[in-house]
RNA sequence: GUGGGUGUAGCUUAGCGGUAAAGCGUCUCUCUGUGGCAGAGAAGAUCGCGGGUUCGAAUCCCGUCACUCACCCCA
């Protein structure tokens, strides 16, 4: 018995939380892309690209006793060869690893590194949460002098503001580092512990494994007690007081605005010293469009020498969301000014010409060569509103012709073929 | 992993027990080489999937899957 077919014809699609960006919204990628990138240039960060695909272990290593959680959201695989790999998460620690591999401990430090692509996080997806998802990240490696968290955050303030997104709030916080963050962990979690009855069940076991994040719990009991609860800012030791203190003090000189945010947290250990959040302030949405922070023990976690970093990233689709929102609208570039029209065989072939002879000149120029009909080639100009077409006919191809018609006033020209891409080149304002 | 919402043409939706409808979009023609308008027409959906109730299910019930939102988490 042949097993019953499939009723319904099964379209394919992507794997869950992982999208097309189709060209409306591939412009707001590369205007983000395009611009963050030449932001982050003059700030001094050079381009770097790093694989998709990563051994494991660089994720794993790091991150120690949580890599339980890390690996149940990592995209792994073992290769042929038994190789185990991994989607890249985030960006940090592949800069570092490339930041090893590539001796760049003898360029000048710090190395300054700005990259732009996907990441991939196996979690469930929701509001601007995706499995695959595109990040902007500035990374400056091999200092640890407080002016480069600042021009870290300076940096990706900037990118943001270039977009259109003016209004904007940094909140920032220091973690400490490993002098002085083991006694005020213990601190956060005796004074919880005294309060443990009347805190969330989710915090209760918060306090065994991430006591952190007791600072940001919604639930209002536990929001209560944070009042109270001990501060990382009271317990920094000198040093990273100092740091702290100047960190601010540049991005004061810089007219960044900041707020002193003592409940933001990191999970995760590598993070020391500076740690930031960038937020937009007239949407309504909470949701941080960009984070970053210093962490001077990664490498060590890494099984390589120490060396202090800072960076940080913009999330590309949260920013996209906010452009929207504000109806900020990308300029397609080299959208065409110009559409060329052709009719019968002969034109068709000396349109192919014509097209490869502005593109020499760099005028960009729409056609639907697969059209027969005049009017239906019209009235794709009309759709893609398109000012001006060049209509190149059986009549002008014998006669050695190209009309130039202006689609807002209807006037035509005739202008002869050769000394046509003269002309247009003559008056390049009005074609590109 | 937990909970809520939603699944009807490419898109937006109507229908809410009698066997699929509209707008937009696409294509064709009216109009063989001069557009935006209008008219006519075509293509496109076994109403997510499976089962149940019923003479009859897109419609009611159960299950399931997908998407989505929130929680958890967020390197």
């Amino acid at each position: 018995m042949p097993k019953k077919a499939a009723t319904k014809k099964e379209v394919p699609t992507t794997p869950k939380g992982m999208h097309d960006v189709l060209p409306a919204d591939m412009a707001y990628v590369n205007l983000i892309t395009k611009e963050s990138k030449r932001v982050a240039e003059f700030y001094g960060f050079g381009h770097i690209e790093t694989p998709h695909l990563e051994k494991t272990d660089l994720f794993l290593r790091p991150l120690g006793d949580t890599s339980e959680v890390v690996e149940k959201q990592m995209y792994s695989l073992r290769t042929r060869g038994g190789d185990r790999l991994t989607l890249r998460p985030e960006g940090t620690a592949p800069l570092m690893r490339a930041y090893y591999q590539n001796g760049m401990a003898s360029w000048p430090q710090p190395v300054k590194l700005f990259y732009a692509g996907s990441f991939y996080r196996h979690e469930s997806p929701q509001a601007l949460r995706f499995r695959e998802f595109r990040q902007v990240g500035v990374e400056a490696i091999g200092d640890d002098d407080a002016i480069n968290d600042a021009l870290v955050i300076r940096t990706l303030v900037s990118s943001l503001q270039v977009f259109g997104v003016k209004e904007i709030t940094v909140n920032i916080n220091s973690l400490g580092d490993k002098t002085c963050r083991p006694g005020y962990h213990k601190e956060l979690v005796n004074y919880y512990k005294k309060h443990e009855e009347k805190i969330c069940r989710d915090c209760r076991r918060r306090v065994k494994e991430n006591p952190l994040r007791l600072l940001d719990c919604k639930e209002e009991a536990c929001a209560a007690l944070v009042g109270n609860a001990p501060q990382m800012v009271d317990h920094l030791c000198e040093e990273c007081k100092k740091h702290f203190s100047e960190v601010i003090e540049f991005l004061d000189e810089m007219q960044t605005p900041y707020f002193l945010d003592s409940h933001l947290a990191r999970g995760f250990d590598y993070y020391t010293r500076t740690i930031f959040e960038i937020f937009e302030n007239d949407t309504e949405d909470k949701t941080a469009l960009g984070a970053g922070g210093r962490y001077d023990d990664l490498g060590e976690l890494m099984g390589a020498k120490k060396v202090p970093a800072v960076g940080g990233a913009l999330g590309v689709e949260r920013i996209i969301n906010v452009l929207k929102k504000k109806g900020i609208k990308p300029r397609a570039d080299a959208k065409p000014r110009i559409f060329l029209i052709q009719l019968g065989p002969e034109a068709r072939k000396k349109s192919l010409t014509l097209m490869e002879e502005l593109r020499k000149i760099g005028v960009p120029v729409a056609q639907s060569l697969s059209r027969d009909s005049l009017r239906s080639q019209l009235n794709i100009v009309n759709k893609l509103e398109i000012p001006v077409a060049i209509i190149l006919g059986q009549k002008e191809a014998l006669d050695g012709t190209v009309g130039l018609r202006n689609m807002e006033t209807g006037v035509q020209e005739t202008l002869s073929f050769d000394k046509f891409i003269g002309t247009i080149k003559a008056r390049l304002k009005e074609f590109s």
